[in-house]
RNA sequence: GGGCCCGUGGUCUAGGUGGUUAUGACGUCACCCUGACACGGUGGAGGUCCCCGGUUCGAAUCCGGGCGGGCCCA
């Protein structure tokens, strides 16, 4: 028996020691790069990570054995609030409350011990990256590399400064990416407010942010909006604060919203930001970068938002301006790290200008291969949509540092390129001196910037430190483009997009020849897994339950591109396949333990030449699906061949011949093709089949160095013929299996080969030819659809009635002489298919047909 | 609200350039320990291919609309 458990930790430990896996930066073969999404060191992973990692290694170990040299890095992911949060979870501390360096430092510690738990993760999951390419792009040899990637984008005019609102989360006190919002459906009231209208009468306005009046600027109706039409043009007056804001009309406005009467203010949302453009508004800042309101707010300054927004009202409803209340439901924006509301602040970022790029991107998204090709749509709807320029600053402690010292009048430096990239690691603008004692153009001192980067700008930029960029022009020019850029689809607009960005704006070319999109894996239950639904999948369990192989065989099952639902049946039959892997291993291996000679074709048996044009087939199947990242397709097509052509039928047909060289021949490279192609999904297994029966004949020590399989002959004449000997024995032994009866004698006409075969399998003797008189009845005769669709087409129908109602018998006996016939139209044999049954010896007896083999069993 | 994807037996899924009886897995029932495998073999039951309309001799497949789900965005 398979002890899965046992076997997997001997075989990864196996291959570490062998160092099975490796990059060979001196070898002459052709270089298969993957751009692998580093791991981001904060949590344990989950069966989404093992999935995906899983795919990523189908593709690395495939492209190994067609004989790329394959570069598959280990690396991770290391900057950010979300580790800034657990360490402040850990220690009970707050950031801006800790020393810088102090900080950073808990952070660095924290990460490196959760890396050491992903890399045994990795390992148990049989993952075969390359331990020696390794990074994390929080250590100074992955920052430099940021740091002069953007020094490129700098020089190049592509940074500037700008007070410009931005997405803030009050609590970790920082801005953050449009990519960093998470929306929620929260519950909160819609209150109904009177303003009075200077010119007369008075015009409620619903606002779900009374604690903005303060900022309140404008208040807009739609045009067609009847109730308001005599307001449009006129006044009204903000209660409490009394500033006197225009009426306008504008179509954006949703009348059936409220009261169909907005107020705009600056900034409650994006939409407001619309406004303000629109019709020039100021940005007024009624709430500061804690969250809390401005003097702006008079009696409110200084309040918390929310205790702001519960205060006016209370004070409205005092006096009489609180018309009503409603309950809705609306999509917050709110921080991804803490769920904190966010905020649109007026505040000083540092900007890469991605405005400017935009076709310039397509085009080179245009130049790579996505697989699946519509995840492109995606890419490119983000890039329409793009209305902002990318904020890349954080006021944060644990990211790579922004490598700019700014003198008192604005003036901004970045380290000369050539500076930085001799000093081997990257600056801290908060401890390293400036690049020029003064500022240059007006010699007044230089200040190290505080902010850090967007962790994108670290993660984007994976190619170049990949490829050796900047480091290594030899190593560069081989290496970039990298091949692949294995990634999920909910961050094709920011990791594919800025690295797209990056790459092509630093070197001028694509990141890489190709992409592959992979899907989300969903609770069983079809929904996302949710610790609170208790759905969760612990992908570690199920390695202790079914064995990595089996979650594999689960992951390789995946449609690309598409969510999918975990499915516990899949590694149920992952374990099914491993298992019988393993006993044909032990049948095969014990058939082929004494060697075998190769044995030309024309030696072989016929059913010997049938399986390997088969198995070729399959090869040629398989290699096609994995060529274009169809992992889920050629899993399918190998497993079919394994067990339903090769197990089922081939081994069953030849166990009376197992002492013949031509059987062990075939069984030994067809079985051993399997394996091969097997190796990539469940390189365990297939690890010990090929060591325990095909180590001690074959020159390489692991199966996964060894080569992937060729096609051997594709005889057609031996598929038609052998499928239709395999459709045969199946019909007999279904037959002995129903009517639990002695075969005696087995007659078979339309066909001469595979006799022997037949004979083996049955142990009975099989004649070829029938001896007397057979007397031939047709028993049923149905249409052939697709001979009489296309051909006749709206007279198909008359036809098809016709068959059908005839006596099957005598129907067939015209057809054969030419005489059948209905309003003219001849029906000729093609146009049915028939089915016969013959008495012979005056009895009845067994008939079976297969295709246009008829058998007799007596 | 917008973009993309998906909706197929009890559950999950393949296919989908239109053509006989719709693929496979898991589960279930019956029979069978046939020389690796009972974690196996053979067979059975189980489907309005989400709904409505259109194109067509013919639609799971193409078109339009709707409903439901997922991801991303507003």
């Amino acid at each position: 028996m398979y002890d899965f458990k046992e076997r997997e930790a001997h075989w990864q430990d196996f291959w570490e020691k062998e160092k099975i896996y490796r990059f060979d930066p001196h070898s002459d073969k052709p270089i298969f790069s993957i751009d692998v999404p580093p791991r981001y060191a904060s949590g344990k992973l989950h069966i989404g990570h093992a999935t995906h990692y899983a795919h990523i290694d189908f593709i690395a170990r495939y492209k190994r054995m067609r004989g790329y040299n394959v570069f598959y890095p280990l690396c991770f992911d290391v900057n950010g609030m979300p580790i800034e949060v657990n360490v402040e979870k850990k220690y009970g501390i707050k950031m801006r409350e800790t020393p810088r360096q102090e900080f950073i430092k808990l952070c660095e510690e924290f990460a490196n011990e959760n890396i050491g738990e992903m890399i045994r993760q990795f390992k148990i999951l049989g993952e075969a990256m390359d331990p020696t390419i390794y990074y994390q792009t929080d250590a100074p040899y992955y920052r430099r590399i940021t740091q002069l990637s953007f020094i490129k984008m700098f020089e190049k005019g592509l940074v500037y400064k700008a007070k410009h609102p931005v997405n803030w989360c009050p609590r970790c006190g920082t801005a953050i990416a449009d990519a960093e919002i998470e929306y929620q459906k929260r519950k909160t009231k819609l209150n109904y407010i009177p303003f009075k209208v200077e010119e007369g009468g008075e015009i409620v306005i619903a606002t779900t942010r009374p604690e903005l009046l303060c900022t309140c600027q404008l208040i807009a109706v739609h045009p067609d909006d009847e109730r308001y039409k005599d307001f449009v043009g006129k006044h009204a007056i903000v209660p409490i604060y009394g500033q006197k804001v225009k009426i306008v009309a504008d179509e954006k406005v949703d009348k059936d919203f409220g009261t169909g009467a907005v107020m705009i203010c600056s900034v409650g949302d994006k939409d407001d930001l619309e406004w303000i453009y629109k019709y020039n508004l100021k940005f007024l800042e009624g709430i500061n970068d804690k969250g809390e309101m401005t003097e702006l707010a008079g009696k409110y300054a200084g309040m918390p938002v929310e205790e702001a927004r519960k205060k006016i009202i209370e004070d409205l409803a005092e006096i009489g301006l609180l018309l009503k209340q409603e309950e809705i439901e609306q999509n917050v924006g709110v921080c991804w790290r803490c769920h904190t509301p966010i905020e649109l602040i007026n505040k000083e970022q540092w900007f890469i200008k991605i405005k400017d790029l935009k076709e310039e991107i397509k085009k080179t998204a245009e130049e790579i291969h996505w697989h699946p090709e519509w995840m492109k749509k995606r890419l490119y709807d983000w890039i329409d949509s793009l209305e902002w320029d990318w904020v890349v600053s954080r006021q944060r402690y644990f990211a790579t540092p922004i490598p700019i010292w700014e003198c008192e009048n604005g003036h901004a430096f970045v380290p000369k390129f050539e500076d930085l990239l001799k000093m081997n690691r990257h600056v801290d603008p908060t401890v390293d001196p400036p690049p020029y004692e003064k500022c240059p153009i007006c010699g007044t001192p230089l200040h190290g910037t505080e902010d850090v980067f967007d962790t994108w700008v670290d993660s984007s930029i994976s190619p170049l430190y990949n490829t050796f960029w900047a480091r290594d022009e030899g190593k560069f020019k081989k290496l970039y483009p990298m091949s692949l850029r294995p990634q999920s689809h909910d961050i094709i607009r920011t990791w594919a997009f800025y690295t797209i960005l990056r790459c092509k704006s630093v070197t001028g070319e694509k990141p890489w020849e190709d992409i592959m999109i992979d899907g989300f894996i969903l609770a069983p239950d079809g929904r996302p897994m949710h610790t609170s639904w208790g759905n969760v999948v612990d992908p570690l369990d199920i390695i202790d339950e079914y064995g990595a192989d089996a979650l594999r065989f689960f992951a390789a099952k995946c449609t690309p591109g598409e969510d999918t639902p975990f499915r516990y049946k899949d590694t149920i039959r992952g374990r099914k396949v491993i298992i019988k892997l393993y006993n044909l291993g032990k049948f095969v291996g014990s058939a082929i333990k004494d060697g075998i000679r190769d044995v030309p074709k024309e030696e072989l048996h016929f059913m010997d030449k049938w399986i390997i044009s088969r198995y070729s087939q399959t090869v040629e199947e398989a290699t096609n699906n994995m060529d274009e990242y169809r992992y889920d397709k050629a899993v399918k097509v190998i497993e079919n061949f394994m067990w339903n052509v090769f197990a089922d039928h081939y081994v069953e047909m030849i166990k009376h011949r197992l002492n013949e060289d031509a059987t062990k021949y075939t069984l030994y490279n067809v079985f051993l093709g399997i394996v091969k192609m097997f190796a990539p999904i469940m390189p365990h297994i297939t690890e010990e089949i090929y060591q325990e029966h095909y180590r001690k004949f074959e020159k390489e020590k692991s199966v996964h160095i060894t080569s992937w399989p060729k096609p051997i002959f594709v005889d057609n004449e031996a598929i038609d013929k052998g499928e239709k000997v395999k459709e045969l024995i199946a019909e007999i032994r279904r037959w002995r299996n129903e009517n639990k009866k002695e075969i005696n004698e087995i007659i078979v006409e339309g066909i001469k080969e595979g006799i022997e075969d037949i004979e083996g399998t049955f142990k009975c003797k099989v004649s070829t030819k029938i001896e007397g008189e057979v007397e031939e009845i047709v028993s049923s005769l149905q249409p052939n659809f697709s001979v009489i669709g296309p051909k006749f087409r709206e007279k198909a129908k008359e036809i098809v009635e016709f068959i059908k109602s005839s006596e099957p018998h005598e129907l067939w006996e015209k057809i054969k002489n030419g005489e059948a016939e209905i309003n003219g139209i001849k029906i000729t044999e093609d146009m049915v298919k028939v089915q016969k049954k013959k008495v012979y010896r005056g009895k009845e007896v067994a008939v079976l047909n297969v295709k246009d083999i008829v058998a007799l069993i007596l």
